[in-house]
RNA sequence: CGAGUAGGCCGGACGGUCGCGGGCGCGGGCGCCGAAAGGUUGCGCCCGAGGAAAGUCCGGGCUCCGCAGGGCGAGGCGCUGGGUAAUGCCCAGCGGGGGCAACCCCAGGGAAAGUGCCACAGAAACGGACCGCCGGCGGGAAGCAAGGGUCGUUGCAGAGGGACGCCUCUAAUUGGUGGAGGGGACCGCUUACAGCCCUGGCUUCCCGUUUUGACCGGCAAGGGUGAAAAGGUGGUGCAAGAGACCACCGGCGGUCGGGCGACCGGCCGGCCGGGCAAACCCCGCCUGGAGAAAGACCAAAUAGGAGGGGGAUGACGCUGCCCGCUGAUUCCCUCGGGUAUGGUCGCUCGAAGCGUCGGGCAACCGGCGCUCCAGAUAGAUGACCGUCCACGACAGAACCCGGCUUACAGGCCUACUCAACCC
RNA sequence: GCGCCCGUAGCUCAGCCCGGACAGAGCCGCAGACUUCGGAUCUGAGGGUCGCAGGUUCAAAUCCUGCCGGGCGCG
């Protein structure tokens, strides 16, 4: 999970992200992007297509993880909702992480790339 | 060793790196976010989902409704005693049912308070009489008509269909067995007359010699129907019968004894009474409403507005109705706007857990000692690596407890029963 | 967190309250008739664990209890 300053908290930022953001599909995911003045946030959408409670925790702290993993290397000032499609049902770590991944290199947030690949 | 019954326990383990939520301690406030309230850091230590956290089916605590009131209604529960904060839960027993047994199952009050229902069949579904049996009213034989029953998933007959390596005739053939007629097991349809049995009647004959009608009276055993037929079985008895009487059994009433009680046992009386209350109902007991988005506090207030209607002759609320209570910048509807206005608390120490001693058959209760064991708020348990095994099921807290129900890979322990064999 | 409703033929529904013996209707599909062929029309047959499991009753789609699945509403 990620840290509580790097959460969206509100039904307010969810609906902003949705409303001005742009949308990206890929694999078992789906993601929203939109800017901000400063700042990463990021949330993750399970609805109850996917399953059970258990199942659901299951998919959204593999997506957590690997966001978290990426975060050094995500823009400031940037808004991203991820929400789970029917096909992240039982998937595993690496592939939530390539997902997650191809997903953020899509939308063109990875600004910082010359910092290097001490950013992980 | 095999088959089984009951109860209880566990729910992958260990180590390392990175990461998340909370508590405590220590750095110190600045800075940052925000309109404000408030929030936000680093390091160290500790803690961090379940037996069902689930379904939300019961029962409570807690909070608010001024109180938690009375009556009606509605709903729930229903053998007895106990346990408990309380229960529809648990324990111990009683009664009934099942199993060779260990043991298991049961919404298990009232059917002489009343109403209703019991299809079809049957005379009749609760105080009944169809066929019958007996008496009044002798017996036998033959015939005639009648009533009832049965045969009957049948026979005879009729029209139809019809297997067939069948029969006859015809001689039809474009590389292929035709056409006509007959026989015919069998199949369903129609017919319900005949046959057989029982009952009484009429006629004739014979014996006998008071009266005669498908009548009157008595009876409820038997037949038959049904899930169920008026206590059961056997006997006595009688014109035929019957709890009319007798024995045993079952039920009911009384009484005596045992038990706190459900109930059990003995004796006496006497035979009276179908089932359904998970049909209405009667009796007894229980239940005020809303729910953590409960509720309290802080901050900001153009985050609140427009129109219509009701309201001190009592709105709204407590409650579905009445009484009683409360007592108003309020309540209801429509339109447009907004999308929990932001935050803190409630929030986890509790009918708590573990150990031990004592009481109790047990559920459980009491004493003492020790422990603190999630508390998030878009919502914390994840990723990677290594080792081991039986290769990991069902499944995620959201105010808190006690139960019930449901889901579940695999494994362990204890007690008991039955059967076979060995000593 | 509360409250309510529905599961019956392939589909849409009756029947349930007040239990009774073959569980019905329409549509679709199938077969036959009509037609040169098809449509329409007519005729016929088939198709059901009444969501699941227990219980009450002589008897359960119907009554009771517990589950499963689906849908709706309130704050």
């Amino acid at each position: 999970m990620l840290r509580r300053e790097h959460r969206l908290s509100k039904g307010r930022e969810y609906a902003e992200v949705y409303r001005a953001g742009r949308a990206y599909s890929g694999g078992p995911l789906r993601l929203y992007v939109s800017g901000a003045e400063r700042g990463k946030k990021a949330g993750v959408v399970v609805s109850k297509k996917i399953g059970g409670a258990v199942e659901r925790n299951r998919v959204r702290r593999l997506i957590s993880e690997a966001v978290r993993a990426m975060l050094p290397e995500v823009a400031d000032g940037t808004r991203l909702v991820f929400v789970a499609r029917p096909a992240a049902r039982g998937a595993g770590f690496s592939e939530v992480r390539r997902a997650v991944g191809e997903l953020l290199d899509e939308a063109g947030v990875l600004a910082c790339r010359e910092v290097g690949d001490d950013g992980r």
